[in-house]
DNA sequence: TTGTACGCGTTATCAT
DNA sequence: ATGATAACGCGTACAA
């Protein structure tokens, strides 16, 4: 059976183009990666060769090979909200820059999927995965994936040390607490002193700022404990419920778990004929661009969602690349005064 | 070298397994594979060694042998965006739903970018790939990639039949030219007459929708030519500029390519002095969540992103599976009015 | 400078 | 019902 079976567009192998250019496999494969020690002429020949066949390389062979896929796993909670689109984005963008495809999963929030996801990555061959606010424990995952090659983006999580500690290696930080800090600063410049938070399902990062507000306003000398108010995970698609309760109790002010939720809160308030910043003040937390565009506009803590993703990708493939986890990171976070509370500046801004 | 040398956690193979469950490589192979020929005695000891093993079967080994990756490429625009999000998430939800894995690549609506992930997906010999508003031509697409494993999620768009012919195997429309059509019957019955037309770069679905625009006023019997303004790529960023030229020359309605033009622009408008919808009716077009928050919120053309992304990964998968394209689907898309425009509900509603 | 031969871990064919 | 063996496509140690 010779050059005859080529039945309907076979793959194209490394042997094919060998053969083209008159050369054994092996100096194919290593023409095709610049090996100096071939020739300047067989490897420009080579290449033709395999350019004018299409030659596509096969992944899985070469990863069986050399034991790397150049992969990058990714695990997130969720595609659709603003900040881990952004994030997910700058992550691939920059992965791809440096040659590494990315395999996403979406955990949505829940134990057995992120575990799946985790054995996912592990079938796969990742060369590494990165972790963006999951719900198990950083124990766990260490324990399930070689913390040699694993990034954590954390937000300033309970379960791992305070970020006025050193970085944690491998470990992407952000300062929630300090941004939340900055916003009830504002807040109390400004002349805010019923201050609640609202709080939204019972994740981690919900606490600390939840924690941060308390003590803030603690370190303001304002005893009155924050009054808080309960949303539901999705709160934000139907917030009319709870906009009545705060309705009913109003604060001076609403410090939100994240501006979907501040948005959605605003968006409520209006309908009951509450004025913002009038009636009262709110800010949100993450920065999203609605965030900007809202009427009035919303003050919030801005978290630098891109670089987040960005740096994940650079340190995963640095430890790739180095074995061995490159400095943690802490990330900045600060709070922008818009028109939703008042010590703004006036309309037109931004 | 017995069981001496295992150095810091060596990868566990198959034949460890088999060695543990006392048979052979092939039979652990085909008791984990739930072969019937197996006794159930034997499978379940196999995979009770293989769990206390924490064997994990290697994905690129497997591929080379069966030449199947359980693994789809996802080539889409852009991350960021709340409808490519929608469809990402949707999309990897239900392949993972499926046993599937999901590459991702952010085309960035850039040519080089997008033939640069058709070879990655073709490297890592992804079973199937779908593909979100490329900037390709679909006739270049199904040169590059096998197009019974190909999947093209298009609005309607230009180069392709229109959808009011049949549906295309292997393609999910969305009626954009029938959305926009209500939008601005809408417009029309609300007594709106000088409507304008924002465009947004040069991208195909934006002519699809212009057009849309233009021939329905025609029908209506409206003979001014609509005016068009004309949006750079990222105007919604700094629309300021383009406010100003819209409100020199204010019309009484304008039609958005989309939601987040269109929130931006009524943001601007608004530092303008313009009021939404009493100076000027504004529609956009997506239907993403934040159109329903902003104030006042947004009369819109609301697209199914989720339904999409779901319904391309389950075609694609039924591709992959059954070898040929299934049914092409169009998705219908409708106009949501709420409060950017006169006529519509009463402030409070949605 | 180039070619030969082997092995990566798995599944499938063929025998038993 | 199970085992031995070959093959998937590539990279590389070794030989020439």
């Amino acid at each position: 059976m010779e050059l005859t079976g080529d039945s309907p567009r076979r793959r194209i192998l490394l042997k094919d183009v060998a053969l083209r250019a008159s050369v054994s496999g092996s100096t194919a494969s290593r023409a095709l990666a610049d090996d100096p020690r071939i020739s300047l002429a067989t490897r420009l020949s080579v290449k033709a060769a395999a350019a004018e066949l299409q030659y596509v390389p096969n992944a899985a062979a070469r990863s069986l090979r050399v034991r790397r896929t150049r992969t990058l796993g990714l695990l997130l909670p969720d595609l659709r909200d603003p900040v881990h689109g952004q994030v997910a984005s700058a992550f691939e963008q920059e992965a791809r820059q440096q040659g590494y495809s990315v395999m996403v999963v979406a955990g949505e929030r829940d134990v057995v999927r992120e575990r799946l996801a985790l054995r996912i990555f592990a079938e796969h061959g990742t060369d590494g995965v990165a972790i963006v606010s999951s719900v198990l424990a950083p124990r766990e995952l260490r324990e399930r994936v070689d913390p040699a090659r694993l990034i954590l983006v954390w937000p300033d999580h309970r379960s791992l040390p305070r970020h006025d500690g050193p970085p944690i290696p491998g470990v992407i930080q952000t300062d929630d607490a300090g941004g939340v800090r900055a916003a009830v600063t504002h807040l109390v410049d400004s002349g805010y002193r019923r201050i609640a938070y609202v709080e939204s399902g019972v994740r981690d990062s919900n606490s600390t700022r939840a924690e941060a507000v308390a003590a803030t306003l603690r370190s303001r000398g304002i005893r009155a404990p924050v009054r808080r108010f309960f949303a539901a995970v999705d709160a934000w698609r139907a917030p009319a419920y709870l906009a009545e309760q705060i309705a009913a109790d109003l604060p001076e002010a609403l410090v939100c778990y994240d501006d979907q939720l501040a948005l959605a809160l605003m968006n409520a308030l209006r309908d009951l004929g509450i004025r913002v910043p009038e009636d009262v003040g709110i800010v949100g937390f993450d920065g999203i661009p609605y965030a900007a565009m809202s009427n009035p506009r919303l003050t919030t803590v801005a978290v630098p969602s891109a670089e987040m993703g960005r740096a994940a990708a650079a340190s995963l493939i640095r430890a790739v690349r180095d074995g061995a986890l490159p400095e943690g990171v802490v990330l900045p976070v600060g709070v922008v005064v818009r028109e939703s509370t008042r010590g703004g500046p006036p309309p037109g801004g931004d």
